[in-house]
DNA sequence: TTTATAATTGACTAGAATGGTCAATTACAT
DNA sequence: ATGTAATTGACCATTCTAGTCAATTATAAA
């Protein structure tokens, strides 16, 4: 089925994905027209349907795509000594903005996964979901909290922090296309961790 | 044109509004089907045309709907002498949770308009991010914040955090029918704010 | 009860968009 | 020169679209 795109030059093949991303992640399945991706990628439509059987194929191969991919490049870059929260998530940081350089939708690709009523793609975002908490607790030093507040929720509000300046440098560039300066957003986002350090972290590891 | 809209039973208003949020916000503008929308209101296509002349125009009145009824619920019950940003944001809290009982989309649809690329929409939302910029700043009382953290930064996260919990708790109840415990989120809401104020403000404000 | 007005219906358009096909063409190796 | 793989886009049946309108029902007034 998709031998055919596997072999494809990596730059159309990319393309291709980015463009089905965008659309699907824009309109969800049903109301995603392949007559927009095509149109987008600048191919023809035969040529899609010669990679993919179908819409629902297409969609299949994108999901995977997308688990896969965010799924390798952290697991593959990571370094899982690292102990401290703040800087396991600047790894993670780092590692997202480099996928998103390459995929600019994926993770909203992602997110519509997540996001979906549908068992079967829950299903898929298990490893996804292990990942992503194994991220904020595997060999990670708690002693470094504050004691009265509480692990778990201070978690989360590090986690949405850092989703939600995602989201909103994300808004912000939409529709510019003057490229994005990635140091920049890391280096603010690296203020905004120290910000989160000085607010979690007991007073003699500042 | 709506003065129809306008006097008919409150509570076929109120079912067609939410009807045409959760469309128009699931699907945008051009996806939105009206067919659905009356479909699920239950009501004839013909009467949502006699309501509305047109698509363009339901969208219109949805989106002044919107505004005004976040900006007068918020503006007639925050109590501005509180000067406490906590106190300030619970006040805020409690009252978005009193709309979104009544029209469960409203947010999303906000959220809609905010996000979208069209100049005249953003120019709408004016009086809600001015709105959203009072809520906090006007009145309160800064001193209590740790001198080392950023204030700015610091205010970012509060708002991200209460945004993030709102989303996911929405997405937590997706799908289920069970009715809402907005008290026990309310609650939990206040565990997380208290979590904010540990990491915030200095040791003599706890 | 009659009459006038307003509210409501749903079958009905004309046109657009949909996912998908396929015979024909091009590109590229051997 | 030949065979295979890649690529095209016109084409199709079907579904969906926003919007219309003559007919019906409900409401209120006289």
């Amino acid at each position: 089925m998709n031998e055919a795109f596997e072999k494809i030059e990596i730059e159309k093949r990319d393309r291709i994905i980015n463009c089905a991303f965008k659309e699907f992640s824009k309109y969800k399945f049903d109301k995603a027209s392949t007559n927009n991706i095509v149109k987008e990628a600048n191919i023809s439509k035969g040529l899609l349907f010669y990679y993919f059987n179908n819409k629902e194929d297409l969609f299949e191969y994108l999901s995977e795509f997308c688990v896969n991919t965010i799924l390798e490049e952290i697991k593959n870059n990571i370094d899982w000594n690292i102990t401290d929260i703040f800087e396991r998530v600047k790894q993670v940081v780092f590692l997202k903005i480099r996928i998103t350089e390459r995929y600019p939708y994926i993770f909203h690709f992602g997110k519509l996964l997540f996001d979906s009523e549908s068992k079967d793609l829950i299903f898929k975002n298990r490893d996804l979901m292990e990942l992503s908490s194994k991220i904020y607790s595997y060999n990670i030093d708690f002693t470094k909290f504050k004691e009265e507040v509480e692990l778990k929720k201070a978690i989360n509000i590090i986690r949405w922090t850092l989703e939600k300046y995602g989201e909103e440098s994300s808004n912000r560039f939409k529709g510019i296309d003057k490229e994005i300066d990635y140091d920049a957003l890391l280096e603010e986002i690296n203020s905004y961790i120290e910000v989160l350090r000085i607010a979690f972290y007991k007073g003699e590891y500042l």
